[in-house]
DNA sequence: GAATAATAGGTGTATATACACGTATTATGA
DNA sequence: TCATAATACGTGTATATACACCTATTATTC
C-alpha cells in the first residue's frame, strides 16, 4: 500500500532493518517526517481554514490557553520551536488581534504573550474543526497507530535534540 | 520521559485512546509531527551544513538521481511536494549550478529537471554526512523504532492525502 | 479545424523556519 | 561599584511551504 519500500539498493536484498549505507530517500527518517508533516499540515489547514487559522497558529493559541501568558522565550521552548521562528510566528495573530503581548514586569528584557479575548473565542470556535479533523484523522489511520506514532514522533525528536 | 502525556483534560482521566474532544496540543496529529520535522530538520541541516546542501536540498538530489531527470510535476509528485513549492525549492540548487532544467521536447509545456556534474558530485560528497547522521538518528531511537515510525509516516500521509 | 477542456508551469502573496548578528537588560564577580 | 558575562529579544537574510490566479501548450469534441 503505501510503504513499500523496495530495495534499489546494493542488489543483495537491502531491508530498512539493515545499516543506512546509501543515501535511499525513502528511508531517511528527515525526507518521511518532512513529507508527512506537509501532507497532514495542508489536512489541518484546511480543517481550520473557515475560522481563519492555520494549523501553526492554532497549536500556538492553544498552547497559550492551556499554559497562560508565556514569555516569548518559555512559548518557543514549550513548542519546540526556535525562538526568532516564534517571533515571525506571533506576528500574524499578534495583527489579528488574536493574542497581545507585553513587556515583562519583573524582567523589562522578557516580553510576555497571552491569549485576547478575540483570541480566546476564535480558539473556541476554532475547536471544534481540530476536534473533527483530528478525529478524522486518528480513524484514517487507526487510534492505536495514532497513537503509537505520537509516541514515537516523541522519541524521535528527542533523540534529534540528543536528549 | 519524553511521552509522557498526561492528561490535563476532564478530570475522568483521559487518556490518548480516549476521544479527542478537548484540543490537547500534545495529542494533536499535526502540532507532533510538525514539531518532530522541526527537531530532526535542524539535526540534518546541520550534519550537511559543511557540504552547502539543507536537508530539503539533498532530498532533492537524491530523487534525481535515482529518478534520472523528471518533469517538475513528477518531481514534485515523488516528493509528495506542492508543484509550486518545488517550483521555489529548484531555484538555490539551480542557482549554484547543482540541477538544470531544460524545456521538455515531446510537450513544450513541461520543464525537466536534471542532476548536473556537479550536483552529482556534490551529493557524493554528501553521502556520508548523510550516513552518518541517518545512522546516529537510528542508533538514538532504536533502529526497529526507526522502521517502525517511517512505515507509520507513510500510513499518515496517505490517510491525509486521502488514500 | 476551430472552440473548448485539460494539463504543465510560473508569480504574487502570506506564513513558517532558523542561523548569524546586534541591542537591551539583568546577573555576576573583582 | 563597575566591568563583564549571561540572558531575552529582534532583524536581516535565505529557504520552505502552499493557495489563488495567471499563461502557454496540448488534448478533446463537435
Amino acid at each position: 500500500m503505501a510503504a513499500a519500500r523496495a530495495g534499489k539498493g546494493s542488489g543483495k536484498g537491502a531491508s530498512a532493518q539493515d545499516a543506512p549505507d546509501t543515501p535511499d530517500t525513502a528511508g531517511c527518517v528527515c525526507f518521511s517526517l518532512r513529507k508527512s508533516a506537509r501532507a497532514v499540515t495542508q489536512l489541518y489547514d484546511a480543517a481550520l481554514e473557515p475560522i481563519g487559522l492555520r494549523a501553526t497558529q492554532f497549536s500556538l493559541l492553544a498552547v497559550l490557553r492551556a499554559g497562560g501568558p508565556l514569555t516569548v522565550s518559555k512559548l518557543a521552548e514549550a513548542m519546540v520551536m526556535d525562538r526568532t521562528t516564534l517571533t515571525r510566528n506571533i506576528a500574524p495573530v499578534e495583527k489579528r488581534g488574536l493574542v497581545k503581548t507585553a513587556p515583562g514586569r519583573r524582567d523589562k528584557r522578557t516580553k510576555e504573550v497571552s491569549l485576547t479575548a478575540k483570541g480566546r473565542r476564535r480558539l473556541s470556535r476554532a475547536d471544534p474543526l481540530w476536534t473533527a479533523v483530528q478525529t478524522h484523522m486518528r480513524k484514517a489511520m487507526g487510534a492505536k497507530r495514532s497513537d503509537h506514532l505520537l509516541f514515537e514522533l516523541d522519541i524521535a525528536a528527542a533523540a534529534a535534540l540528543g536528549r
